[in-house]
DNA sequence: AGTCAGGCAACGC
DNA sequence: GCGTTGCCTGAC
């Protein structure tokens, strides 16, 4: 993983893979810095791990042998800019809020992955979210030697049904180590169909599957949507979400109502308005 | 030492 | 439907 082996990736629009990465969506990536190189390593999938880094001048590097998985994962085959025409033509607060941070784009992340983390993600804050799903990733994770590091992939569902209950408590999940653990046993055995997310159904119905799931609401079936790809209408509302709906938009709805002004308010990409809003909720409220 | 945090389920009304 | 409460754990 020398500098000379990186390949470029290229895309059209605005990225920042910094604050991609530090938006909230994914908390396995960490600094880190090849030869003069300083960017990102972590594991897209079960392969290999990746390493990631953006010149000053905007172009992004990898180390990665699949620059297509690169460019879908990374959502670098979108189209920013008729993301942005979608929006509400006159919100003010949102085109101030992508000023503010014009170069997040949502990931395309394994579905999996993505419904463990944030089952996991119920009530914490990012540092310690990180904190669980690192242990999860070295405990049970695949592990490749990359260096002086290791990097892992996160454990299949299978692995984690074999763990059992007490087993994933240890590694700081509390209450949640019962919805991870019937979750990993749902998935494995095929009860619950993690291809609802990619299929060609609607988002409720999409997310009535996810909510099937103990642990699983509204809020992390939309999250899952939305960031295990391509589902740009799924809108989750957290409390920072909630926080500058109430206090830029004026909105007093709460539970399901809100929800269903905030879908049909920012429109077929609301969930990409929503990641705007929240880096910007998150910064600035 | 208590409080609180990037929810959810189970219960009561 | 709507509001309340318990839940593990670490950070402050």
């Amino acid at each position: 993983m020398m500098p000379r082996d990186l390949v470029e990736v290229h895309y059209e629009g605005t990225f920042s893979l910094r604050d991609t990465l530090k938006s909230g969506q994914v908390f396995q990536w960490e600094k880190s810095v090849v030869g003069e190189v300083e960017g990102f390593g972590g594991c897209i999938g079960d392969e290999a791990p990746a390493f990631l880094a953006q010149t000053e001048d905007g172009r992004i590097m990898t180390s990665f042998a699949d620059v297509p998985r690169v460019t879908r994962y990374f959502g670098l085959d979108q189209s920013i800019e008729k993301i942005h025409e979608s929006f509400p033509l006159d919100d003010v607060v949102l085109q101030n809020a992508i000023r503010y941070c014009p170069g997040i784009r949502i990931l395309r992340q394994p579905a999996w992955e993505c419904l463990a983390t944030f089952i996991t993600s119920s009530l914490k804050q990012v540092s310690h979210i990180r904190s669980i799903s690192m242990t999860l990733r070295r405990r049970y994770g695949r592990s490749f030697e990359c260096g002086d590091r290791i990097f892992n992939a996160y454990p299949d569902p299978e692995i984690l049904s074999e763990a059992g209950e007490d087993e994933l408590r240890q590694c700081g999940l509390g209450y949640r180590a019962k919805s991870l653990h019937l979750a990993a046993l749902a998935v494995a055995n095929g009860e619950v169909d993690l291809g609802v997310i990619e299929a060609d159904i609607s988002l409720p119905d999409a997310r009535k599957e996810l909510m099937r799931l103990h642990g699983v609401g509204e809020k992390i079936a939309n999250c899952t949507l939305l960031f295990s790809g391509a589902r740009w209408n799924a809108f989750p509302i957290d409390v920072w979400i909630e926080r500058i709906l109430r206090e830029h938009y004026r909105k007093r709805l709460k539970g399901p109502k809100l929800q269903a002004w905030a879908e049909r308010y920012f429109g077929p990409n609301a969930g990409y308005a929503q990641q705007y809003l929240f880096h910007f909720a998150r910064k600035t409220l």
